[in-house]
DNA sequence: CTGGTCATGTAACCCGTTACATGATTTC
DNA sequence: GAAATCATGTAACGGGTTACATGACCAG
């Protein structure tokens, strides 16, 4: 029953459509949530049924038309019901931590190559979330933005993104560096 | 259809019961993975019926049977299919992260105190792994231990545990000063 | 003319969560 | 005597994933 306050915590950067919020919240740039676009479309209309959003259509020449959102007074009226309530903590489940977690029993390499591949994604994250961090905070530096910045929610977990992007390179690099070293050493 | 290569993978360091399961899958020492005993339970029941693991009854003086459990020959080679499949990517889900993208809309207050709580958290679990990490490795430090060690996939994912944990401490805090200076400087 | 982007959905299935159920032993 | 620990499950529900479906426009 979290999604809808992501929705509605997305929403309050102005008006989106289905599909962008799909893209934001697809691989992405989703850096507090993540979710599929048929979930979206799916929980935007329960939300629009309750009246915690408000759908208005917007017909494009050349495109189709399409439905911007805006989230309404019992939106945030139920935004600040659920920021009240205690958080549930956060869990990890990545498929990959269960395969370092399992590399002295399996091949290394393949395990070798996905961890890479994790690095290479971490990277493209980190520059992205850059690049937003930047527009955000626009000529002011970081700790005048954060002192006097008009929103800063999107700004700080923002930052979490990128720390937490810039923490899985490091270690898939230093995973693949300790697997390749014992490779080459077992070879022997 | 992933919870069971989390099991294989733990089961992998020995025999265990779904009790002791449990407990590492649950809130605690979960590093890789999480999961409900219910959940535990059903699945290792699947798995065995499967023959993937294979379950011992011990019966105890004083304290009810248990069941422990072992990988099979069968269960290793579904993990090495699991290894060689590509990694689907990782996504964060987290209720607090919404709440710190809305928190220029609601009461800043709640929020301030959950990120606390999330610091305390995060703070018992690096102490957690931290000892964990102590234990698998002896009396060897790191580098000989990650060089020479027989059995070092569950060592790496609990450092990338302890860095997540580090680096969800480091954020809170950070957050919590910036939430309660703009309190400070909005109430004159 | 193939593939990518824009744009929005429905339906089936399965995994994960919540709730319920039991019972003995140890600790405070 | 209450609460925590040890120990294992069943059942219902709901949210998330996978698969399916449609259609116009634009770039190479």
């Amino acid at each position: 029953m979290a999604l809808r306050h992501a929705l509605l915590a997305a929403l309050l950067d102005g008006e989106y459509s289905g599909y962008q919020l799909a893209k934001a919240f697809d691989a992405g740039v989703a850096n507090f949530w993540h979710a599929l676009p048929q979930q979206l479309y799916l929980e935007l209309s329960k939300l629009e049924k309750e009246g915690l959003v408000a759908g208005r259509r917007v017909v494009q020449e050349g495109r189709p038309a399409k439905r911007l959102f805006t989230v309404t007074g019992a939106g945030l009226a139920e935004l600040e019901r659920f920021a009240l309530a205690p958080a549930k903590p956060s869990f990890i489940r990545d498929d990959l931590l269960v395969k370092v977690q399992a590399v002295d029993a399996v091949t290394a390499g393949a395990v070798i190559e996905q961890l890479r591949e994790r690095a290479r994604v971490a990277e493209a994250k980190i520059i992205v979330f850059g690049k937003l961090l930047r527009r955000m905070r626009g000529d002011r530096d970081e700790e005048t933005f954060l002192r006097a910045g008009e929103r800063i929610g999107p700004y700080l977990t923002c930052l979490r993104g990128r720390q937490f992007e810039r923490e899985t390179r490091a270690w898939c690099t230093r995973a693949v560096a300790v697997l390749r070293a014992r490779e080459a050493a077992s070879r022997q």
